[in-house]
DNA sequence: CGTTCTATTGACTCGATTCAAACTAAGTGG
DNA sequence: CCACTTAGTTTGAATCGAGTCAATAGAACG
């Protein structure tokens, strides 16, 4: 890795990803702006941090693909695309759980913790965004168990890039359905839990069926309704805006007592 | 379901699951203990919330075992025990993306939201400790795709018993390794994305092991060692008092530009 | 320009599913 | 209290999706 020391550019991508959570102010975008990082720049494969480090600053990831990876078993749990941060967790819980691994080239910008509870006590509405990152991610870990335990590989495979594409569009990183895929079939199939092998035929299958080309480490998506099909992907799940509507109790008919009914 | 009105005795499981996660105040414990709630008993297979819900309420298990189900595969994605708040993170992102479910007979206290955002405004430790509980979740959750991703079902079978008892153990509730299993075969086939047939062939074998018994809805762990084994459990994963250790950064060698080196 | 990843293909194997049927336990109501 | 119903467990046999192994072809990189 090369470092360099920034200050005040990176955020733009995070700024994009916490706005598709919810209302960012100008005064939380005046508080990112002043975001001290210190840029890094990983090789494919390099491990930002291992399991059990206890890391004093963030991973803001600026171009590329990370990815947390069980160190004995190697599987992926989890992408981040530029804009995530995926070791915001350790704000609180310090000691990492698993490697964080690169996934093709990677930039990142290196973000003190001080500076993420700095600006969560100064605006109530950033803490609360940083917290529906967590949920987010926690919403998209949960359909990734239904991905793994209830649909056969093809279908994994596709969802998987359905929710790239998905999320790569909210950083602007998706452009006519065409985006970088840096990472290797391999990397692919240890997030599907599927062996390498069977994520190539998977792939030739996609292909063969015209809905994307991957070549040239770059993903074209020819026909995004079939990829969505094949995927049984619903492109809203993410949950963008799915917040902070006060309304009124719904009063389950359990609740009156009348289970017996149903 | 039933209800009845009551006030500050549902608090002490969760304020066991909270210290289990990071210490509790006195003053802690005097917020939880005037938390409102409306007491509710379920049947097994009752949802208590259904995908897109906006319940203004969360639920605290107080007895048995709630699901998250995905409506349409059936797939569960984690499993509650008394003390947990399924829902917690209903209170920033209200719309619920799946099924809450009772395995078994279960008791819930319903407790507003508002009785939450006020103890976290009064108390920034609790506040820490609810975002913990999220973290958690977040750990268990990962874990859960490593299991289904990565391991054979007998596996995955025996690593969700160990996972169970380990929670029910912060709570108390498995007392001499023996806890309440109201919850069917298929039930844990569901949560191991296994078919019920091969549920039942992997507990037989679990039985012929010797390592566990389970009849009249109740499990007894006969060799705890042996089971963490098979499970590839490890007991301390979900990060008991994983806090708030502020330390020294951790210069990786890739960040000196010796990246060439490892 | 060779070395090293990565992608591709075919053959064989195996874990797990599915289907079907029988059996057991647990209610429910007469 | 027993007959009846329903839900859950157990068993066997046939089938299939995906893994593994092994070998080759192609791309990328220093």
């Amino acid at each position: 890795m090369t470092s360099t020391m920034q200050k005040g550019f990176a955020f733009t991508r995070l700024a994009d990803h916490l706005a598709s959570l919810a209302e960012l102010t100008d005064g939380d975008l005046e508080l990112l702006t002043a975001m001290p990082a210190v840029i890094g720049h990983f090789a494919p494969h390099d491990q930002l941090f291992r399991k059990m480090d206890q890391p004093s600053r963030c991973c803001l990831l600026l171009q590329g693909y990370l990815c947390w990876k069980s160190h004995d078993l190697g599987q992926i749990t989890s992408i981040a695309v530029p804009g995530d941060i995926p070791d915001l967790h350790a704000l609180l819980a310090p000691r990492l759980e698993a490697s964080l691994v690169a996934l093709g080239p990677a930039v990142v910008a290196f973000v003190p913790h001080s500076f993420f509870h700095e600006i969560a006590s100064a605006s109530l509405n950033l803490r609360r965004n940083l917290a529906l990152v967590s949920l987010a991610e926690n919403a998209r870990l949960r359909d990734w168990i239904i991905n793994l335990g209830s649909r056969d590989s093809l279908t994994r495979a596709a969802h998987l890039i359905c929710e790239l594409t998905a999320r790569l569009r909210i950083v602007g990183l998706a452009k006519d359905n065409r985006f970088a895929s840096p990472f290797t079939q391999s990397d692919l199939a240890s997030a599907c839990a599927i062996s390498a092998v069977h994520a190539n035929r998977i792939i030739q299958e996609l292909r063969r069926r015209q809905v994307l080309t991957w070549q040239a480490r770059t993903i074209v998506i020819n026909d995004w309704q079939a990829l969505c099909r094949i995927g049984c992907f619903e492109p809203d799940y993410l949950g963008p805006r799915n917040v902070a509507a006060p309304r009124q109790p719904v009063m389950r008919a359990a609740e009156l007592g009348l289970s017996a009914l149903r």
